[in-house]
DNA sequence: TTTGGTTTTACGGTTTACCGTAACATCCTG
DNA sequence: CAGGATGTTACGGTAAACCGTAAAACCAAA
């Protein structure tokens, strides 16, 4: 079994129920809480540095948020981080989100090993893909199948869900170009950005930036 | 402290944690734990008319739906059930949703003793509920009276979240305010519109109309 | 190297968003 | 009624989004 299992889940009635039963019925040695992704990521940076890295990452997506200014502030952030960074580190997530493209997303991601949906049997299948996932192998119930199966075929890039964001965090098309010139991200003009954008609004089905930005938000995109 | 509890909490994670603080810290020796409302009444109905009644109900108020058909869907209906049927057991909400009008109209209700949000401290608030409860006194934190007593310094109304959902659905300000004009809504002008979307951007910290359409979909305005 | 197709970029014009200022209307209070 | 406070509307200028078209750069195969 695992050695030293990070948990990150603000909810303390879902913590306590998580790492009591990687605790007693996994009898894994050291299961660490946390209520915050910003917090999880430093530990997850520091004990890789003092050679007493994590085994694995269980995390939820959705936090609240609260009076801490926060860096990452979704599951999902923590996650990109983490392979922003190359780090090896196996992660299972654990959210009630059901949107078919954000697990499709997430799922595509190497790191993520296993995605389990909160529900009535959510810890159940959690054990289990901590079984799996010790293994060597990866857990997705056939729940999480089916969902991405009946995602759409569209292939939505990386590329397009920076934008969406860098849209959704209030930059103007301008600002996004000048970003990805100095970032060195193709295509940067603006001119490219609003092709983009407009295939998008294809896809999407709209007719401007701001329902772009509601409708990628209402499937889970972004 | 009381001496049979039942709790209704569709997530298994929740339950177990909930459960588990109930027998360990505060030694309940008789803890019930369900997962569907229709149960739940059943159970209450049923340990009444044995002569067992519950002490306690901590119930959810959210619940996923699964195959089986319900007729308490919601821990409202479940609450709303036990009023009318007048039993008199005590009740502590314990859920996630923070909506101020929901939260009013169940407060209200005399049954009701207690309502704790799901958060990072949620449990620790449900464990000072138990115990303050268990002496005959109700239990509202800080955040809940705030919510229900005084509204926010700036009010939304209902007329600006109309306006955020005309925007996310494509409508142009300009096209909002002549179809406010057709359906007679005032105020109707282009002006006004854009007055309001300023001040709604103030109070959402968004720096044009996409951030704020995202951000009201990040707190579930729309 | 040439060719054809795709991607990226450039540019001009129109509409809309954005941001002041100010006039007009309404309501309440003294 | 006068006065002020608030709410609504009007207007003008600048920035950004929106929407074509077309040139330039890129790439793979002939």
């Amino acid at each position: 079994m695992f050695k030293k299992i990070l948990v990150v889940e603000d909810l303390d009635s879902v913590g306590h129920g998580i790492s009591m039963m990687l605790e007693k019925e996994l009898a894994v040695p050291e299961v660490v809480l946390t209520k915050y992704c910003d917090e999880a990521y430093l530990k997850i940076q520091n004990d890789l540095q003092n050679n007493t890295p994590f085994d694995l990452l269980i995390t939820d997506l959705s936090f609240k948020h609260d009076h801490r200014p926060l860096r990452l502030k979704s599951g999902r952030d923590l996650v990109e981080k983490i392979v922003e960074k190359g780090y090896k580190i196996p992660i299972i997530i654990c959210s009630v989100e059901e949107k078919n493209t954000m697990i499709k997303n997430l799922t595509d991601i190497d790191n993520v090993v296993s995605y389990i949906l909160k529900g009535r049997d959510g810890l159940k299948e959690l054990k289990k893909a901590v079984c799996e996932v010790v293994k060597g192998n990866t857990y997705f119930p056939e729940k999480i199948i089916t969902l991405t199966k009946r995602s759409p075929s569209f292939e939505i890039e990386s590329y397009d869900v920076s934008l969406l964001r860098h849209l959704s965090n209030g930059l103007s098309q301008n600002q996004i170009a000048t970003l990805f010139i100095t970032k060195g991200i193709s295509p940067s003009s603006l001119s490219s950005i609003e092709k983009r954008l407009n295939k998008l609004k294809d896809v999407l089905k709209a007719s401007n930036n701001v329902q772009l930005v509601a409708n990628a938000k209402d499937i889970g995109l972004i």
